[in-house]
DNA sequence: CTTGCTTTGTAGTAAAATTACAAAAATTAT
DNA sequence: ATAATTTTTGTAATTTTACTACAAAGCAAG
């Protein structure tokens, strides 16, 4: 069997395991069996009774009120309600590896959660700070490059479509000969969006390099404290360190997410009118084939 | 305002909103006035005692009891606890249009909870044996190859890298004349992968068509019931139907999501060994960029 | 070791849910 | 149309579940 089975990405905010799970070390001997006892199965814990559940933990009954009630709920029975609520997202939240016998149904269930779970954590991990400054630099650049090598090459060639679509032109390229050429001729005011699912790929690290010495802007797609994500003046990032295999997970999905997202921005800043985005003028601006 | 504000996806399946949704035309006298108060705030529902929601819908205590029995569950609690995470999945299970007033931090979000939204329903849609026969075909097929235009050769492009990354050899062409030659010079055996996200693009129509008069297989990712679907031997699809902008949702997140599904399939398919997929040696074959 | 404080459990109480049964509708047959 | 039968619904009692008050036990500081 595998160690990543069920090991969850984050455990912070609204979610009442999380909570649990980070507030057990400072919790009293009481209270630790109570929760370790509730952590062990969660979703199991919702069906039992107040007077299972003590039993079970080996504590009373008045023990495990006072223990819903110190993590802000009513009681048991709201409790027992958050907890229902933090397993369901939890099943999203979960990695689930791949494994050689899967039927179609097992690995496709699969690698849609484990792309959900990614999403959800990027979700949380955003800054929006950062994705406002993008926008502007994208917004504000007198030029923009787009580079990708390899299987990033395929979100580069998506953002030149995107946002050309949004009314920004960008020019495309995956070719690391014109790549070089270009970079080689920027200069202050230039805008490179450099895209490496690595961050560690040695010729766009060059290019950063080289773009850097110019005084033109990075702004990358790369994973956090990569040397390009170093490189950059701004980095977004999608953290799947916690994912083993690549394949158990659609990474370039997430990407595709990060792509759209800066799109929007884009769009949205280029059009201060009230007007709402559902108009059908920006249906038409949005053609796809 | 926007009348797709909270509209959801769906209603069928493990969901109890959706069961008593779907229900209601079948239910008597009673038991509508019950269902119609919960589904007026199900999240409401949850914090009610048997007492209130019974005083609410002009009902007896009793008639809650059955009515929550007639819904697979065990008693009014054990209700409650399905409404509850039936209650959560809806909130991923709802789109959110986005604004021209979206700050940053609103529209990420948006773009996130949509496109998770759109696996959760491509999840439901899933035809798992439709998968398993998209995999079948593409590993005994003679030749493969892969055709895209505009923003679906995007998916087109990185289906080819990920195919060849699990043993299996295809061509992308993204070049309508290309597209022409080959076809035309197609014969039984062959296999064309076209992905158009719109299904209706006159040019990868014509290719289809000229496929099917060569007795190649089509197996595509499109619409369902576009006409490139009709046209295919096999097709997948991710149905994006009430979903009115397409800027509020990442749609290439979910073909690349599609992809994966496949390629997973064809790794699994191609290594009827024991061993698991999160071994090194297919970390090895997996390396991107 | 004793005082004062915190934590935990016991026992009783209150609330909530369920069951058994009877009354009221609704349906069918005469 | 009405009596008989079935189904549905509600009342009242029972059982289960959760909560509260208070007392005992454990712990720390003086």
């Amino acid at each position: 069997m595998n160690q990543m089975e069920g090991m969850t990405l984050w455990s912070k905010q609204n979610n009442l395991i999380g909570e649990m799970r980070s507030a057990l070390t400072h919790l009293n001997k009481t209270e630790k069996k109570i929760a370790r006892n509730i952590l062990a199965d969660p979703e199991a814990a919702t069906h039992k009774s107040i007077a299972v559940l003590a039993k079970n933990s080996g504590v009373s009954e008045p023990s495990v009120n006072r223990f819903c009630k110190r993590f802000n709920t009513t009681g048991f029975p709201d409790f027992k309600l958050k907890l229902a609520k933090a397993s369901v997202s939890g099943i999203l939240e979960t990695v689930h590896p791949l494994h050689a016998g899967d039927d179609a149904d097992q690995y496709a269930a699969k690698i849609i959660n484990n792309t959900i779970a990614n999403l959800l954590a990027f979700r949380h991990s955003i800054n929006y700070k950062q994705i406002q400054l993008v926008v502007d630099s994208l917004n504000n650049a007198k030029r923009v490059f787009i580079f990708g090598l390899g299987l990033s090459s395929v979100i580069a060639k998506a953002a030149e479509s995107k946002f050309y679509q949004s009314g920004l032109f960008a020019s495309f390229n995956d070719d690391l000969i014109m790549q070089r050429m270009i970079v080689s001729n920027s200069s202050p005011g230039d805008l490179f969006f450099l895209i490496s699912q690595t961050g560690e790929t040695k010729e766009i690290i060059e290019v950063a390099e080289l773009a850097k010495l110019n005084n033109a802007s990075i702004v990358s797609l790369s994973p956090d404290r990569s040397r390009i994500a170093k490189l950059s003046t701004l980095n977004l990032h999608a953290d799947e360190s916690s994912i083993a295999d690549k394949l158990s997970i659609s990474s370039l999905a997430t990407y595709q997410v990060m792509l759209d997202i800066i799109v929007a921005g884009i769009r949205i800043q280029k059009n201060t009118s009230t007007r709402f985005l559902d108009q059908d003028w920006i249906k038409d601006c949005y053609k796809v084939i």
